[in-house]
DNA sequence: AGTCAGGTCGTCT
DNA sequence: AGACGACCTGAC
C-alpha cells in the first residue's frame, strides 16, 4: 500500500478515509466544475467517472467512498480528486492576494479540482454554453444512458458510463437534439467526427503547453474562449486557466474593479491578475459569488 | 409574453 | 479585430 498524508481504513464495501484535508463534498460537487455528481437525500453525492460508481459522503471528521475498493482508490480516485495535492498551501497563497479571495478560500474551504476525462469535459462543456446546469445535467444524462455502457445499479439506480468517441459517433444530429441538447446538437456531431476521422487522443492534451492546448480546443465547433478554458483547466490539468463566464464577469467587476471589457480581455485580466494559479482563484471566487449570489 | 441561463457562431463593418 | 443578433429549452 502507498503512503498517504492520511489514513485509509477498509470498511464493507467501501473505504473510510481519516484527516483528509481540504476535501468537502458539497464544495466539490457544486462548485460547477463537474455535472454527473448528483446529490442524494442522505447528503452524500454518487457520481461516475472513470466507467465507476462511486458514492461519496462527510461522516463526521471522516470522509466515507463507498461501493469501492483500495484498488480503484489507488488507481483511480486518488488522482481524480487530486489528492496529491497540497490546498492548504495554495489556499494560504491565494488569501495573502487580497481580502475577498481570503473570504472566498474560507467559505470554499473544501474544494478540489477534479481530474477529469478531457473528452467528457470537452461535450460537457460544449453543452453547457448558454445553458442552466439542471439541463446540462439532463442532456449529459441522456447522452450517457442512450451511448454509453450500463454499469449496473447503485442504491436503486442505474448508472451509465459517458460514451467514448466511438459510442458517440453512432448519434446523429437529430439523436443528440432528441437527447435535449438544444442547438448544440450539431456541435456535438461535428466535434465528435472530428475527433474520430482526425484519430484525436485529448487524453494527450494533457502534455501539451497551456497556449498551444487552448487553441487547439478552439478548433471544435462550439467549443470558444470560455468554454476551451473550462476543458482544459477540469480535464487538462491546465491551473493557470481563467474562464470567464457571467458569475467570474460580475467578480471582476465588483471586487477588481474591472471596467464592462470584452470576454477576451477579462480573459486577459484574470490571468495576469492571478498567474499561474488563476485556475484555482476563479474556482474559489465563482463558488462564494454563485452561492451566495453576490452582484446579481 | 418576455427574459434569462456556465456562450458561440455567422455575418457585417 | 470588434459589435450584434440568433439560437434549443424551460423555468420564473
Amino acid at each position: 500500500m502507498r503512503e498517504y498524508n492520511f489514513e485509509i481504513e477498509e470498511i464493507e464495501n467501501g473505504l473510510r478515509l481519516k484527516n483528509l484535508k481540504d476535501f468537502q463534498p458539497s464544495h466539490i460537487f457544486d462548485c460547477g466544475q463537474c455535472f454527473r455528481w448528483i446529490k442524494d437525500g442522505d447528503e452524500s453525492y454518487t457520481g461516475v467517472a472513470m466507467g465507476k460508481i462511486l458514492n461519496v459522503r462527510r461522516d463526521g471528521e471522516d470522509i466515507i467512498f463507498d461501493n469501492t475498493n483500495m484498488y480503484d482508490f489507488e488507481n483511480i480516485w486518488y488522482d481524480y480528486f487530486d489528492l496529491g495535492r497540497d490546498y492548504s498551501s495554495i489556499k494560504n497563497q491565494l488569501a495573502l492576494h487580497d481580502e475577498n479571495l481570503a473570504k472566498a478560500v474560507e467559505f470554499g474551504w473544501g474544494i478540489r479540482i477534479l481530474q477529469q476525462d478531457g473528452w467528457e469535459m470537452l461535450i460537457s462543456f460544449i453543452i453547457s454554453s448558454n445553458n442552466r446546469i439542471p439541463m446540462i445535467q439532463r442532456a449529459i444524462n441522456n447522452i450517457s444512458e442512450r451511448y454509453g455502457k450500463d454499469l449496473g445499479e447503485y442504491n436503486g439506480n442505474h448508472y451509465f458510463s459517458f460514451p467514448t468517441p466511438q459510442e458517440l459517433s453512432e448519434a446523429s444530429i437529430e439523436d443528440l437534439r432528441d437527447c435535449k441538447t438544444g442547438f448544440r446538437d450539431k456541435y456535438i456531431y461535428y466535434t465528435t467526427k472530428a475527433v474520430i476521422e482526425d484519430e484525436i487522443d485529448l487524453a494527450s492534451f494533457v502534455a501539451m503547453e497551456a497556449d498551444i492546448c487552448h487553441k487547439e480546443l478552439l478548433k471544435f465547433k462550439g467549443v470558444g474562449a470560455k468554454v476551451a478554458d473550462c476543458i482544459g483547466l477540469f480535464g487538462m490539468r491546465k491551473y493557470g486557466s481563467f474562464p470567464v463566464d457571467v458569475w467570474v464577469k460580475r467578480v471582476l467587476q465588483e471586487f477588481y474593479q474591472a471596467e464592462d471589457m470584452s470576454l477576451p480581455k477579462m480573459r486577459k485580466y484574470g490571468m495576469d491578475l492571478f498567474g499561474k494559479d488563476a485556475g484555482f482563484a476563479q474556482q474559489y471566487l465563482f463558488y462564494y459569488v454563485r452561492e451566495l449570489e453576490i452582484g446579481k
